[in-house]
RNA sequence: GCGGCUAUAGUUCAGUGGCAGAACGCCGGUCUGUGGCACCGGAUGUCGUGGGUUCGACCCCCACUAGCCGCCCCA
C-alpha cells in the first residue's frame, strides 16, 4: 500500500520549529495589545462571491488559486453554494465587520488575526498552499478617523516596533500611493498608451505585460528595461489632491518617528481592493519570495461587498517567511530545544512509582522534568539525562527511604545530597 | 500553469550496468550506584513511486510524486 504523505504544498510543523512559531505568535499578540487591537477569528472558508468581489475578479489570487467547491445543497428547493477557503484573510474580516454593524458604535475597529490561508499555487521556497499569516485590520466609518493618515502611519510604526521585538533586522520599508479608486483608471489608461511605443522594446515578458496587466510592467527585474521604465508615467502625477496630501501626510509622520522607508513609485500590489498607501516589508533572505509582509488602505472594500462606507487600512504578514527570516539569522538560538531542569532517573523498578510522584512534585513547583525509566542501567540513565537536562536526580533505594536523593548537575560536574523538600528550589534556574 | 536542477541509512552526502558505502547519530560491550572522553563490536536501506530497456538497473529511458531554484504572482 502506497505511503499516504502530506499534501502537495502543505507540511506539519513540528518540535523544536514549533517554539518559534509560538514565539513569533506571542510576540505578536504582545505587541498588538499594547497598540490596542483585538483578536478577530473568521471561518477558514467563506462564500465564494465575497473574495470574487472583494479581492477581484480578475486577479490572479481569484482567477486561479481559490480552493474553491460546490457544497450540497440541503434540499431540493435550495441551490448549491460555492464555497472558498480564504485565500487572505481581508475580506472576511470586513465581512465581519458588516454582518455585526461594528461601525455602528462609531468607532474604529482594530482587529488582527492569525491563522492559514490558503493560495493553489507552485511551492517553493517560502510559499505554501497552506500558509500562515499574521495581520491587522483598522476599520471604521469616516466620522471614527478611519481615513486618516495617522492611521497608516501608526500601523507601519507598529510594524516596525514588531520587526525589532522580533529581532529581525535588515528589512526594507517600500511604500506608494496608488490613488483612490477613481485616479487609479486614469493612470492605467495613460500607462497603456505609453506602452504602445515602448513596449515592443522591452523584454518578452514585459511585452505580454503590457497588454494583460499594464501595471506589472512597473515590477519587472531585467536590467536593461530599467531605464525605460523609469521613464513612463508616474503614478504619483495623477493623483488627485486629497491622494497627494494624504500620502505626504504618512511620510510626515514616519519621518517624526524615525521609520525609514523608501518611495518606490513602482511598488503595485496584486490585490484589486487597494488605494491610496500601499507597502511591502522586504528581506534579502528570503530569496525569490522576498516579501515579508505588505498591505496598503482599502477605502472602498467594504461598499465593493455590500457593506456601509467604512474606508480602512492593514497588512498581512507570512509567518512562514517571518520564520524563515529568524531561522536564517546567526544569532537566533530559538531552534535549540532546551534542556529540561531535571531528569529524574529511578533506580529499579521498585522506585518507578514513587518516581512518579517525585516528578508531579518538582512539575508542580514549575519545573521541567524529565522521568526516566527504573529499568535503564545506571550508564544510560546518564547518558540519557545528559541530552535532555541540566541535571539528573538519582532516585534509588537509599533515597526513597531516606528522603535525601543525589544531584548531579551536568554543567559544573558538582554532585550533592539534597532533602526531597528542598529539592526545587535547588534545581530551579538562576 | 511554465522552465531548470534534485531524490541513496535517522541526518549530511559519496557511489558503480554485476555483493549497498562514509561521516555523524543510534544500539551493545569494555564499565551490574556515575554521563561527557577513549577503544571494540553491531544494525542501518522498498537506492522517491510506477513502468520500460537489459542476461542483469540504485545507475540508462519514460511517466508520476515531492523538494529546491527561477518565471508568474504574492505573504
Amino acid at each position: 500500500m502506497s505511503q499516504i504523505k502530506a499534501v502537495r504544498g502543505t507540511r506539519d510543523l513540528l518540535p523544536p520549529e514549533t517554539e518559534l512559531w509560538n514565539h513569533i505568535e506571542a510576540t505578536a499578540r504582545r505587541v498588538f495589545a499594547r497598540y490596542a487591537f483585538g483578536e478577530i477569528r473568521t471561518p477558514i472558508f467563506e462564500d465564494t462571491q465575497l473574495f470574487a468581489r472583494g479581492v477581484g475578479e480578475e486577479t490572479d489570487i481569484v482567477s486561479k488559486e481559490m480552493y474553491t467547491w460546490e457544497d450540497r445543497a440541503r434540499a431540493q428547493s435550495e441551490k448549491a453554494q460555492m464555497l472558498t477557503l480564504r485565500p487572505e484573510n481581508t475580506a472576511g474580516v470586513v465581512r465581519a465587520y458588516i454582518e455585526y454593524k461594528l461601525g455602528d458604535a462609531g468607532l474604529l475597529q482594530k482587529l488582527y488575526y492569525i491563522g492559514p490561508q490558503f493560495r493553489r499555487e507552485r511551492p517553493q521556497k517560502g510559499r505554501y498552499r497552506q500558509f500562515f499569516q499574521i495581520g491587522a485590520e483598522v476599520i471604521g466609518p469616516p466620522s471614527a478617523g478611519s481615513e486618516s493618515p495617522l492611521r497608516d502611519a501608526e500601523v507601519l510604526e507598529m510594524l516596525a516596533t514588531l520587526l525589532e521585538e522580533l529581532g529581525i533586522t535588515g528589512w526594507t520599508l517600500e511604500m506608494n500611493s496608488v490613488g483612490s479608486a477613481m485616479d487609479r483608471p486614469r493612470y492605467v489608461q495613460a500607462l497603456r498608451e505609453a506602452l504602445v511605443d515602448v513596449a515592443p522594446t522591452l523584454c518578452i515578458d514585459c511585452q505580454r505585460r503590457a497588454v494583460t496587466n499594464p501595471l506589472r510592467v512597473l515590477d519587472c527585474k531585467v536590467r536593461e528595461d530599467q531605464e525605460k521604465i523609469d521613464a513612463l508615467p508616474k503614478i504619483a502625477d495623477f493623483l488627485d489632491e486629497g491622494s497627494r496630501a494624504h500620502f505626504a501626510q504618512v511620510c510626515a509622520a514616519l519621518d517624526a518617528c524615525g521609520v525609514l522607508y523608501t518611495i518606490n513609485p513602482r511598488l503595485v500590489r496584486g490585490l484589486d481592493y487597494y488605494t491610496r498607501t500601499t507597502f511591502e516589508f522586504t528581506h534579502s533572505g528570503l530569496g525569490a519570495q522576498n516579501a515579508l509582509l505588505g498591505g496598503g488602505r482599502y477605502d472602498g472594500l467594504s461598499e465593493a461587498i455590500g457593506g456601509p462606507k467604512a474606508p480602512g487600512i492593514g497588512f498581512a504578514m507570512g509567518a512562514d517567511r517571518l520564520v524563515l527570516t529568524l531561522q536564517a539569522l546567526p544569532s537566533q538560538a530559538a531552534n535549540d530545544p532546551g534542556l529540561a531542569d531535571a531528569y529524574i532517573a529511578p533506580l529499579g523498578e521498585a522506585q518507578q512509582a514513587e518516581s512518579l510522584v517525585l516528578a508531579r512534585e518538582l512539575r508542580r513547583a514549575g519545573l521541567r522534568v524529565e522521568l526516566g525509566d527504573g529499568s535503564f542501567r545506571l550508564k544510560k540513565s546518564f547518558e540519557m539525562g545528559n541530552k535532555l537536562a541540566r541535571a539528573i536526580v538519582l532516585f534509588g533505594e537509599d533515597e526513597a527511604r531516606s528522603g535525601i536523593v543525589t544531584v548531579k548537575n551536568f554543567q559544573t560536574g558538582e554532585q550533592t545530597k539534597v532533602p526531597r523538600n528542598e529539592l526545587s528550589s535547588v534545581l530551579r534556574r538562576d
